[in-house]
RNA sequence: GCCGUCAUCGUCUAGAGGCCUAGGACGACACCCUUUCAAGGUGUAGACCGCGGGUUCGAAUCCCGCUGGCGGCACCA
């Protein structure tokens, strides 16, 4: 059976957009084998740990429907385990104590680098004697569990890089008990995803470097390996890591913009994975059925917002009016009523791209605009005319606004674009509105002509 | 610096030796439509497939080297 997780850490203000992306691909994956996704909150930093970040990140996930298939659980309630299999790798010589101080640490890597040699530990503590260990434990001396990295290469095998192989000199003896007795990533994944049964890691690639630790680990264990799946990384425009200071990085964001789960979990379809057929709108289901992780390409692509931005608009393009109405009255709360938000949504449904644009075609519906994006001092004159020729219409539909609007420009040779220019101006205050015979409609007739009135003045 | 990894239009990608004088999508631009801006429709430009060698009758596709980008080198994950 096949099984997947995501290990986010609390310690951001809600999901990076870059886990919500390995989090789709864990969950499709699980989904496409029948098998189970799980959320494991790697909480072992204790130091930057934010407060109600878990919390938000699992409100986050479950927003999109990705949601687990076991309860979630927590690393930090799980340390015993850690140190009855830590102890396992002491006792069989596969890790040491080391009670080298940060500052200790510090000076030896400066020198380290000074020579130009890779930073490493240099296994002070190694030689200690089981006595002197015990005695300097017995003193309540802080200390750590390092890994001892054998001697050899390690060689693992990636679904989508293929065989990686590294030279374990360039490894470190890396921490895998903290002082605090909390252990590092490296230990608790490892003990983690075996005794959970995953059977599938897919990850970012950032941790193809650690992967060999972990694999010299699941070797001292004797355990078998899972299924290494390292996916790209998505990228900054400038092609660096996906960063908070060059994007938007948090998932919740593009929620608060209006863009819809499923536009998003789509775009992220077209991310290092491609529609056999080259389609580019495709929903879950057809994503579960075609997806395969020996598929995804290894190159990291850029995360481009216009791109979702255009797929969200056919996303919102294709929900049917009722339904984009109760999602737009939803997502604004009581700012528009249900009525109006009735009347305005077939006027802007083809336009808008994202739900947050709703208001921006649509706020001078609720208040008579307060400045104008053109001057219209020039167009006082047909602006007054258009007013007294709109006060004399008595059917007040859109076709016969239009109509008796078409007719003035005709007898003031004035162009069409240039009276309904001025005209939505006027009404709106700004160049890019719904149709504006429509608006004039539901802004009703007494309102219309009072805005169009004043614009004159 | 060391280790690893990647390399097709600005961006996402198709392409697994001849179907490629490299296809699609976003974006850009132009035109059309039009009771208007926008939206929509149509079309155009845009990659000599990072560079240099090889293998082959034939390479974007295979091999080698180089260069460049990215990632990692914490008592962070």
């Amino acid at each position: 059976m096949v099984r997947t997780r995501i290990a986010p850490s609390p310690t951001g203000e809600d999901l990076h957009i870059g886990n919500l992306y390995t989090a789709l691909l864990n969950w499709t994956w699980a989904r496409k084998n029948n098998g189970a996704f799980i959320i494991r909150i790697e909480d072992t930093d204790r130091t930057r740990l934010v407060p109600g970040s878990e919390e938000q990140i699992l409100k986050t996930l479950a927003a999109f429907g990705l949601s687990p298939d076991e309860p979630f659980c927590r690393q930090s309630e799980r340390l015993s385990i850690y140190h009855e299999y830590v102890e396992q790798l002491v006792d069989k010589g596969h890790a040491y104590y080391c009670f080298c101080t940060p500052e200790r640490l510090d000076t030896v890597r400066k020198e380290q680098i000074a020579q130009k040699k890779q930073p490493k530990y240099d296994r002070h503590c190694l030689s200690l004697s089981p006595n002197e260990v015990n005695e300097k434990i017995e003193r309540g001396e802080p200390h750590v569990i390092r890994m001892k990295i054998p001697e050899g290469k390690t060689t693992f095998h990636d679904v989508i890089h293929g065989d990686i192989t590294i030279d374990n000199a360039t490894i470190d003896d890396t921490i895998l008990l903290k002082s605090d007795q909390f252990p590092t990533y490296h230990l608790a994944v490892v003990i983690d995803d075996h005794l959970m049964n995953i059977t599938h890691v897919i990850r970012a690639e950032e941790w193809i470097p650690s992967t060999p630790k972990h694999v010299l680990l699941y070797h001292m264990f004797g355990w078998q390996l899972p299924v290494f799946v390292h996916t790209p990384i998505l990228r900054n425009p400038d092609k660096s890591k996906l960063s908070k200071r060059k994007n938007p990085v948090w998932s919740s964001w593009y929620l608060a913009q209006g863009y819809l789960p499923d536009a998003i979990l789509n775009y992220f379809g077209l991310m290092g994975w491609s529609h056999p057929e080259g389609k580019e709108i495709f929903n879950r289901d057809e994503f579960i059925r075609l997806f395969d992780i020996k598929d995804i390409q290894s190159v990291g692509p850029v995360f481009d917002i216009a791109k979702l931005t255009w797929m969200n608009g056919e996303y919102i393009r294709m929900m049917d009016l009722s339904q984009l109405t109760k999602k737009i009255h939803n997502f604004f709360g009581d700012r528009y009523s249900i009525e109006l938000t009735k009347q305005i949504v077939p006027l802007v449904q083809e336009r808008i791209k994202t739900l947050q644009e709703f208001d921006t075609y649509s706020s001078f519906f609720l208040a008579a605009p307060a400045a104008y994006e053109q001057d219209l001092s020039a167009q006082r004159d047909l602006l007054i005319s258009i007013a007294g020729r709109l006060d004399s219409l008595t059917d007040w539909t859109a076709q016969n606004i239009g109509y008796v609007l078409e007719e003035l420009a005709r007898e003031k040779s004035v162009s069409n674009s240039k009276l309904f220019m001025a005209l939505r101006i006027a009404i709106t205050g700004k160049k890019i509105t719904p149709p504006i015979n429509e608006s004039m409609v539901t802004l009703g007739k007494t309102e219309s002509i009072a805005r169009i009135k004043k614009a004159a003045e």
